[in-house]
DNA sequence: AATGAATGAGATTTCATTCAT
DNA sequence: GATGAATGAAATCTCATTCAT
């Protein structure tokens, strides 16, 4: 009745973590299909079988890389009472999703962005809009429980959280174009004290 | 003297600027040399009289942008004394740069960071790490001054130069991903500000 | 005595009436094995288990309308003495052929002729010629009585029935094409007239 | 100033009579625009300059077709005054479109036709009705004369227009199908005969 | 010098068919 | 026998670049 049995949902993770790999390798626009059908060990037309086009397994592998920061942050976040501490320990984590583990990931974010920055204007394909929301609402969050405890002083939210996370992207930019300028830890360290000092009272 | 040369250089920069609107508006990939051709009022061909092909006509394109910011902000900081001030005027001067005329220039940096970084790793090609080199070293000779004058920390003025760049490229692309989010002058000023403070003796 | 087989013929027939549902709908080109399997419940790979390729279903499915066609017109004709109304009825028979039953089969039969005469050109792949000379030998017979009996003219019978078919084939593609043009049945019995009249004698 | 002087218009039309060729011996859906390209002795890519897509070619290469038909009847037919001849030459000037010259083209109605009939149902992205439109009024034309001066019977011209036409298509099938059955000028005489005398009062 | 007609490598996607289970 | 996962040939169309004029 039920013919060669495959569990589909690791193959999808097989070819999505092959393209994965090959995107952060390539590129976007530089990756063909057979690139990540040859990197899976599969025929070009499987991939078919599991992702509707190449967008389709675009969108997929910056979500993983999405999914998997959200969880690490959320993770070690989670427990700190001091809104203080915790605002530091959020922007160290982007260290951790920088990770090894992570490196290949994160270069796909350069294309992505491009991307949806450009061809979609208001489409927001890869929902990195919706990512940076997300991410907004965290630190709004923390800098809000903050000020109500009196630690932080009034600022706009929305334009601190945004600031926050725009000096963190920026900060692995330059890391990402070149690595030897600094250790990420060092500076990352720098940055969390100059922004934390920045919105805490006195 | 010689009429021919300065119609060549004259032809050049029509082609070249009208390669920078329109990268500017369509992106680097969806570009076609057509588009530039007939944005320019020439002959498809006629560009490649003067750029050997659509890359090279890419980094010029850049450059143009680079060289433009350089000059903005060189003007901007070149008589201030006061290194505190010389570095938060370094700073706001990035808003002028995303100012009207330059917003669309400022598109085609995503696209050029995402080639960048991947395409040619190492290599360098749009001359990126030579343009955060060149912000570094500008930023570098503020804060040296600054921490010679015993104004500023002394801080390892390497990174911290590439995390006053970082943060600045940062908040732009928050910006250019959403400009409702925040008024640009605004949140510069209160990053700024922030960043001051960080290096800041007490 | 052996089920197995009756199983093999049924699941065979509900294959090919499927197809010719799919076919009927989609066009021989439009249609896909995959729809095919899904409109009979079964899975894609049994279709091969009873059929060779998709090209031997399209044959099968043809000679189904053809055969039904057939079974129709020869029932209606076969008690009929009078070659004058044999032939009148034989041509108003295409009209329950094109009957809401068989619109549907109907329209298969362009894309048929379209394979038919190009593709194989010598091959009569779909026994479209050895249909059509069937059609020709019934009227040929119809004819011949007739002018036995000294009601028709001594006419050419090949080229007349060739005559025949055509004009009532072309009839058919006239009404497929813009069904809202006329009623078939008045313009059938129009043609009918018409034609039987141009055999007859007198 | 003007590069490579190249007649447009004459390019366009070695490119169209090549698809028309290959169209014919083929058929439109086993005609790969590499072929074309060959027949034309050109590049795959000229054709695009030329032609925005494969199906614009398909509807030139019909629209050729159609015509030159009616540019062969409409000579034929203008400068005779009885109806009765009128109609009958108009037919049997099918046989000229159906002449050596012409015989490639006729090839790709049937394409045409199923295509047509099927997949852009209400379209008529082939302009097929419109044709079929044409063809009819001019019959009409003929027919009214015909009742006004009283030889023809005051049938329903729309209806035997549309008849007019299928005998003449569906004759025309039957001999593109087996060219060997009947010989083209014969079979349409005979046919001529039988629909004008079945029209004809009296 | 200027042009644009010509080109063909190359990319995504489809789908009939195969075959391991 | 039944299945559907896997496959890769194949086809359309794009576009940077060339080059004859």
């Amino acid at each position: 009745m039920t013919p060669k049995i495959v569990d589909k949902e690791e193959k999808r993770n097989l070819i999505l973590e092959s393209a994965i790999r090959v995107f952060a390798r390539l590129g976007l626009p530089n990756t063909k299909m057979i690139h990540i059908a040859e990197a899976a060990g599969i025929g070009k037309g499987t991939i078919y079988e599991y992702f509707k086009s190449k967008e389709e397994l675009a969108v997929a592998a910056f979500n993983v890389f999405v999914k998997e920061a959200q969880k690490q942050i959320a993770g070690k976040i989670r427990n700190i009472e001091d809104p203080v501490e915790q605002l530091r320990t959020y922007m160290i984590c982007w260290l951790d999703i920088m990770d090894e583990d992570f490196l290949d990931y994160a270069d796909i974010m350069l294309d992505i962005w491009a991307e949806s920055v450009r061809l979609h204007q208001g489409k927001d394909l890869f929902g990195l809009n919706k990512m940076y929301a997300l991410y907004r609402k965290q630190i709004i969050e923390i800098l809000n429980r903050g000020i109500k405890k009196g630690v932080f002083k009034p600022v706009d939210t929305t334009v601190a959280a945004a600031v926050i996370i725009g000096t963190l992207d920026g900060l692995m930019i330059q890391w990402l174009l070149d690595k030897k300028l600094f250790k990420v830890r060092y500076a990352l360290e720098q940055l969390a004290d100059m922004v934390v000092r920045g919105v805490m009272k006195v």
